[in-house]
DNA sequence: CGTAATCTTGACCAACGTCAATGTTCGTGG
DNA sequence: CCACGAACATTGACGTTGGTCAAGATTACG
């Protein structure tokens, strides 16, 4: 089992540091290192909130069941990012998670959660800022749907991805691996497959990116950004990492 | 100026306690008790985040501007809820806040509050849950938005203001106040003015629900959550109130 | 009583969804 | 290496939902 102490992640520069202290309680509340397939839950929408955990490598969604049979994508979660903590909070999850490729999972036990942010104040007012980071792009990510054409609300999601994969090193130039299917993307931005085509038919002919055999291109960021009204989110400071 | 010692809100029974030590801490965070009159901004998108509110009294709405002149809101601002945080961990408010109805907002300051909530971890706590709850529905907005027809959207909409109406005490029977707009409606949930009027024709000749004269009427809350999809929030804590 | 704001309706049009047929890619077994 | 099947991508035809525009109707308020 990886152990935090040793784990490459928390390295990288977009994370901040974690004190010794603190990395000793996490280390504690680390249950499990799980390899999941690719289509595969980690967390289910209705469970009781005993875990939460970090996506170690991979890909992965958090995504809600609809009546209709459907899904809603809520979240491309990346490498670093927690998921599962509001059902901790809550006492069950109100969303499933599933990994998009094969992934590695840190497992943590939700019971060390609340003794473990109350004896590391910082480490809990960083935990807090992430979720505030975290909600600017769930409010920018309703926009979208409530106000954007079909191309513009791509071109949205894709670069708000870019930009995550950016912060980690992930996006080399002008691309960018991005293993979602076309039935992902309409998931997450609210359309049907067939129209998700169109509209991708139509972002490449205007040269504005391109998504072919599970690399994103866009050859200028900026007259994307421009066309679908993106505003990267200032980096003035690190992300915790649990 | 209304001291928060006595403030009648917080003695609400969906308000948690606050002790005496933290009173005195919120208190001292309180600048400023405004009273602003219907369509006026009390917080601006891209304003320095130096402060941040309570509202007291009345109604009022988040939202951002959208690059072709027109507004999504992203959220309806009930009493006793605190907009503004985001902006004042961030830096920047990433959206305005406006009042829908004459209100009466406690104007708080940003700078007070990670020493606030360094000092009171159980405080802090009960903070990262109420926003843990907030993205709970911000989750089911955005599926609402991405998923559901115009009726539903609005029958949705309607249900989760209702439910937290009436959590408030502010919804009696079937009947609750309702000051929005048609147009603040659409803006709400992504739809147009006009065709806002029709789902609502539509949803009233099913006996569903009704907008009339500033007041809300559900004549049969199942029978209308059951054609929204709407499941209410279990209520097992109280919600902190700053 | 008059004016401005908002609501309502109908006519028409564009965006998006659905269905069905075809193409493409990729892995598997012969 | 080839044949086959499964999963996914693509395209066109057509239907539906929701947007836009313009003209009254209604309400609120001075």
């Amino acid at each position: 089992m990886t152990s935090c102490e040793a784990c490459k992640l928390r390295r990288k520069r977009m994370f901040r540091c974690t004190s010794a202290g603190e990395l000793a309680a996490i280390a504690a509340m680390k249950t499990e290192h799980r390899v999941v397939t690719a289509g595969r839950d980690v967390i289910r929408q209705g469970e009781r909130g005993r875990i939460f955990c970090t996506l170690y490598s991979g890909w992965a969604i958090r995504y809600v069941h609809v009546a209709d049979g459907t899904r809603q994508i809520l979240e491309v979660v990346l490498p670093g990012e927690t998921v599962g903590l509001a059902g901790v909070l809550r006492g069950t999850h109100a969303h499933s998670v599933q990994a998009l490729t094969e992934a590695e999972f840190c497992i943590l036990d939700g019971r060390h959660f609340v003794p473990l942010a109350q004896q590391h104040p910082d480490l809990a007012m960083d935990i807090l800022r992430a979720r505030v980071e975290d909600e600017r792009r769930a409010d920018m990510r309703l926009t979208a749907l409530g106000r954007m054409s079909a191309a513009e609300r791509i071109g949205y999601f894709a670069l708000e991805i870019y930009d995550r994969l950016g912060q980690r090193g992930m996006a080399t130039g002008t691309d960018a691996p991005f293993p979602l299917r076309r039935i992902d993307v309409a998931d997450a931005v609210g359309l049907s497959r067939v129209h998700v085509i169109r509209a991708l038919r139509e972002l490449r002919s205007e040269r504005l990116m391109q998504i072919e055999a599970g690399t994103l291109s866009i050859p200028d960021v900026g007259r994307l950004a421009e066309f679908a009204g993106f505003v990267p989110a200032p980096r003035n400071r690190k992300r915790v990492i649990l």
